[in-house]
DNA sequence: AAACATGATCTAACCGATTAACTAAATGGA
DNA sequence: TCCATTTAGTTAATCGGTTAGATCATGTTT
């Protein structure tokens, strides 16, 4: 079927190793009849096998881009869409292939190894919640190179890209603070370190610009548009309700602003509204939306540059920070009050 | 590392061509031996290695996913995106692993068969456009196992799913037409076969009811949501406006109602709007959006059976028409002409 | 009892590449 | 001139499976 390492050494009169370490530029073949083997593989179309490459352990020029859906609502995230996008143009355009490795819940990362490594992926990116001691023990020793995004865990082969976290809520704070307002409300708390990442940020700013934290004001929950909404409603049927709202996500953000919608509310007017991710669709939300951008193509260049320095030299993993910005939209005013 | 049959042999004391069989439940080996392969098999957390059952030509267990982005905005276009979701659930369901070959540019169908079958992949799942005629004769023999999503076209080895054309678009005119609306425009036409086909149904359904077709209420563009802005913003500066308008994505459909609002129109006080698709976020836009339901599950689910019942018995391509139905929200009202 | 079919297993070859180890020729220094 | 080194290429073994064909006890037929 296809042309082989066989059928140009037949041409060339040489041996199939031969090829293959010219393939290679291998210096053990000499330029003349190096050069001459190339041309021919040129000429003929060779492509080499992947299959037969991962089966003796080289490079199979593959990786894998592992990542779930916590939640049927979450399962419709921009986020991890858009950032899969990125990483799948990244990939493509460094001449790798993805292999990707979904579910709807997350399995535990040994499992991962388990499932991926049989198919010979040179690395793995891995956008899944590390949550327990076992798979920090996993990663650990991880059989192939890994990049971790939005984890701030390295190990001797496994990288990390933190991002979005502390910087970008703190910024969010600041600007709300600067327009005014006092009573800032922050929805989509919960047990993912993102999550913490961005409340952290919240609580420090807030206690910076000497405002309280109220526990009214923080809504514990998913980070879905549905979510999004319950929590919209719920504060805006607050007797002393927030005048801005710093939600987790974009798509809770435009939950929210339709849950304060059907509460008769107007954003901006009433309350400002400010959301993470800076998904594509936000600009073009009714009103626009304020929001952190996480800047997803630098994260997936990143992740890919990772990986391509673990694969190169084994120098153990990095932990990088992808900074993040905030893009002020329409969505957030002045305070009225 | 990994647990192979030759592991397995040595443990039951027997060659490895026995386990190869057993482990297929062949019948040449005894029910004896075969049960107790099986079970040693199962203890040591055996796992068949994809990679040299592609090399020899068996099933890998892969499926490949192709899909490209035709421009800058479409790349964020959901629809792809939730569609690329449904079927890497369906596949993990039934313990296929994806394979994703995204690009920015459609790649002719030889080459996407060049780049995909030395991976070994079982089959693909074909989300680009086929327009020209070499890439029907690619499609005609097919090395592997082939479905076109959303292309009407069949052959031995390719079957191709339909929907979401003329019948979703003959419904919503048919809505539009029973809410009293008599100017109806049409954005988003351009070259691409379900464009077509749902401008199709649209000029089909105008002419039955009697109503005129107005070349200045056709626009053409592309499909993303910045097209959709240009045209909502286009049309509703028309001297004679249109009181409805039918886009041919909801992610246009989202920026048509982003240009009227800018132009200081209401949705759907003044101007009703239907999309195509059902993106999840349609739900939620303000006003949400009335839209035609791809059923995105539904093909995803019809992808995968095609794909494995051409895997089973090689019968041929099959051509099956997915189902989509019109949901109507808030984007679409009587007309108040 | 010779001839033949049957069932269960094994041996050998192969898929397409890679690595290790070995051979033969050319070069070079003393 | 002889031994050491470099250069260019080869053969053999391997990765983890699969398939075709050989082998060899049984059981059946005549």
């Amino acid at each position: 079927m296809a042309i082989t390492i066989y059928d140009i050494a037949k041409e060339v009169k040489t041996s199939a190793v031969t090829v293959s370490l010219a393939l290679r530029n291998s210096k053990r073949v000499s330029l003349v009849t190096r050069n001459r083997i190339n041309d021919t593989a040129k000429r003929l179309g060779y492509q080499p096998n992947p299959l037969a490459r991962g089966l003796i352990g080289g490079r199979t020029k593959t990786i894998a881009f592992v990542f779930n859906f916590p939640s049927e609502h979450f399962a419709h995230d921009l986020s991890y869409m858009e950032l899969f996008h990125s990483i799948s143009l990244v990939a493509s355009s460094h001449d790798y292939k993805l292999f990707v490795h979904s579910s709807t819940v997350a399995k535990p990362v040994e499992e991962v190894f388990a499932d991926v490594t049989p198919y010979g992926v040179d690395g793995i990116i891995l956008g899944t919640n590390i949550t327990t001691d076992n798979d920090r023990k996993s990663l650990e020793k991880a059989p192939i190179p890994t990049v971790l995004l939005g984890r701030d865990f390295c190990a001797s082969n496994t990288s990390c890209l933190v991002y979005g976290g502390c910087e970008g809520a703190q910024a969010s704070v600041r600007h709300l603070v600067e327009l005014g307002h006092k009573r800032i409300a922050f929805a989509g708390k919960n047990r993912m370190e993102a999550s913490m990442r961005r409340y952290d940020g919240y609580a420090r700013s807030m206690r910076k610009a000497g405002l309280e934290i109220n526990d009214d004001l923080i809504i514990e929950s998913d980070w879905d548009i549905a979510a999004g909404e319950i929590a919209g409603v719920k504060l805006a049927r607050l007797a002393n309700r927030p005048t801005a709202i710093l939600a987790t996500t974009d798509m809770m953000a435009l939950g929210v602003m339709a849950g304060l919608k059907e509460e008769g509310l107007d954003v901006p007017k009433d309350v400002s509204v400010i959301g993470f991710d800076n998904l594509h669709i936000s600009r073009y939300s009714i009103p626009s939306l304020t929001s952190v951008d996480l800047q997803r193509k630098l994260i997936a260049d990143n992740a890919m540059e990772c990986l391509l320095d673990m694969l190169k030299e084994d120098g153990g993993g990095v932990r990088r920070e992808v900074p993040s910005s905030l893009v002020v939209r329409n969505s957030t005013a002045c305070c009225c009050d």
